[in-house]
DNA sequence: CTATGATTTAAACGAACGTATGAATCATAG
DNA sequence: CTATGATTCATACGTTCGTTTAAATCATAG
């Protein structure tokens, strides 16, 4: 008898998010999933009903953590700061730069879970959508009121764009690590993965800030 | 008998770039297409081949033209340059400015397409991904060389992740125009949808140049 | 007109999909 | 030990998938 040291239900989330990642939603069937966590077939619809709640599932169980964790750092700041308003370079930090150290930490999902996150964001799957919705409300709200508090002097539909556009510099930040070195065909020789992790926070940092901090558009 | 205005691939291929633009790749049918086209089940495999081939042929419609345009506009600014670097953010308007007023141009794809693209550059499937860096290839080399003599103070691997988080930006900001509403649930009250679009591309473009100007991280 | 090749059509193919079922197996409490 | 509830198992259900086939229809040249 093997020894099993993962649950079966942690055993298929752990399937389901690499294979979702690799393959999307549409694109990864019951079987693999079941084959690749090594259970039955029917353990997926037993432990979680059906593959959408698979899926709810799987985003849950990183989602949570990492909004609780932008709660958490944003209080703290904000708290530091008695009343006056943050500086934006925190904010931004606090949100992305709190994501993108999710990717260190394996058992929080790793980088796994950030592309899968990260691709998802563009996906088209209404419940998907609705879900995720659902899901960053209330920290997505939290934050832009931060941001519009940091920088009275910028029109707040501009800073609604910016921080739009901020999410898909570091969706493909993430996602595209590989998916667009075919693309792009670079070569960054002298770096190794790892280390081109630690430097993709401030590299990724330093771009943003360039772009929320930009002069105004004049149209 | 109806007048049947467009030929049938042209009908196949227009339902497929919206399909694929709403539903994805793998979420869209074979049967979904030719209805929504108004022609046989068949016509696909008749006139394509295969689904794959399908959706490289709804990609290569566009791009070319797209491509081209891109070339076209840098091969006409070096030649007024005389061999001076260009200016970073012509270089920046003529790679993403002319992807963005493709979205004006209903005969090219319009808003459809660039939202199609948009998903499709995070988007898992091998095959597409293949096709789509062998089609871009070209294109980018020209136009990372045009950046590497415009900004020779900045080290080369800087430039690439710049130009890949600019990508992002840009994809989000056209593939999210309506899929990333529910996320961040912003309200612009003040502008109708072709407003939006004619004052996205300034504001996409302050948002790129200042990334793409921004300081430089330090380790 | 007739002949010929291009196109469209209805129907079917086997494969893969998500899900459901009932029996077998396991863990644990009494 | 036995009893009970949780879990795993092999198997099958009904649908839908992309693709193929052969006949029907169309367009056009001689």
């Amino acid at each position: 008898m093997e020894t099993r040291t993962l649950e079966t239900g942690e055993r298929i989330l752990d399937a389901a998010e690499r294979l979702f990642m690799a393959h999307g939603y549409e694109g990864t069937s019951m079987r693999q999933i079941t084959g690749e966590a090594g259970v039955n077939l029917a353990a997926v619809n037993y432990h979680f009903g059906s593959k959408e709640s698979l899926m709810q599932e799987v985003f849950r169980r990183r989602l949570d953590w990492l909004n609780e964790e932008r709660m958490r750092v944003l209080d703290e700041m904000e708290r530091e700061a008695n009343g006056q308003p943050l500086k934006p370079s925190a904010i931004v930090d606090a949100f992305f730069g709190t994501l993108l150290r999710m990717a260190g930490d394996e058992k929080r999902g790793g980088i796994t879970f950030l592309r899968l996150l990260g691709r998802t964001l563009t996906e088209p799957s209404e419940f998907i959508r609705a879900f995720l919705a659902h899901e960053y409300k209330t920290v997505m709200d939290r934050y832009k009121e931060a941001l519009f508090r940091a920088l009275p002097e910028v029109p707040k539909a501009e800073i609604v764009w910016r921080f739009h556009f901020m999410l898909g510099a570091t969706s493909y930040a993430i996602a595209g690590t590989d998916a667009l070195r075919l693309v792009t065909d670079w070569q960054i020789e002298e770096e190794d993965s790892t280390d081109r992790l630690d430097r993709l926070v401030p590299r990724l940092m330093s771009f943003l800030m360039g772009g929320l901090r930009a002069p105004l558009p004049q149209y």
